[in-house]
DNA sequence: TCCTACCTTGGACATTGTCTAAGTCAAGAA
DNA sequence: TTCTTGACTTAGACAATGTCCAAGGTAGGA
């Protein structure tokens, strides 16, 4: 995550506390926190981190591309630091878990031009929906 | 649509004005109404009718299928009547504009078995995102 | 060390959605 | 037709999530 820290210096971010510890508790792989949980997990390290700072640093670090934001089932948006590997997701329906995953293919091949309307298409967001093993039990 | 409310009668639901105009409002292809603007237009034609009755309503008929529940931007949920024809969504990133679309081939059929981690996968949600025409001009 | 533009804070506010208690009414029964 | 009853609707309080602002704090260059 040094590598993200250093990227953002490169980028004129003035290094603070508080953004290095919201960038910390982003550190790892399948990790989907919404905002109030990356505040939460922050704020064991920072007491007195606002949340605030929480959204206006997470708004930041998706301007910039270095995290993707996913809203799955239209409550809290949740924050996917995995966004140098295209991939997509795969939600529990009972519990949801989120999985990344990778679907074969590029789902963008699959829209013909005459489906597209003139619009200028850039990006394809595939969520698959089921049951995990542990709520199927 | 009168197709929709024999539906409903049939299984069972109470035949109200509320729920009448409600539906009236969601008749159509291309509709993508946030439940604010249902409750604005269903109010139109029954001004006395509430929120929570809209939502009550929406809700009813997402359980029941007859309406699909659309999440695209994080924001408030779109309903969509076309339930009835699998399609999925191309959503301009300027003006939230809407379109139904109809990718080729089956978008579950692109996760492989070993990418769906013991989930009994049932469901593949689609969002292209690009500018449309209007916008791009 | 000092300066200043950028950052953080607490809290008010906005948006979207849920819940409840009390009153109303659709539709079957008589 | 009228009656009855349980399902439906209502207003408004409340909850969850996110945004904005003015005031004070601080990182990092001079």
């Amino acid at each position: 995550m040094s590598d993200l820290l250093k990227r953002l210096r490169g980028r004129g971010w003035r290094l603070t506390a508080q953004r290095r510890v919201v960038a910390e508790v982003l550190d790892g792989d399948h990790v989907h926190y919404t905002a109030d949980e990356v505040h939460a997990l922050a704020a064991d390290r920072l007491p007195e981190i606002s949340r605030a700072t929480v959204y206006n640093t997470l708004g930041e670090l998706v301007s910039l591309g270095e995290v993707i934001e996913v809203s799955t089932d239209g409550r809290a948006k949740r924050y996917d630091p995995n966004a140098h590997h295209a991939h997509q997701h795969l939600v529990c329906a009972r519990c949801g878990t989120i999985r990344d995953v990778h679907p074969v293919g590029d789902p963008l091949a699959d829209l013909p031009a005459q489906e597209r309307f003139g619009f200028a298409v850039s990006a394809a967001e595939v969520t698959y929906r089921g049951v995990c093993p542990d709520c199927a039990a």
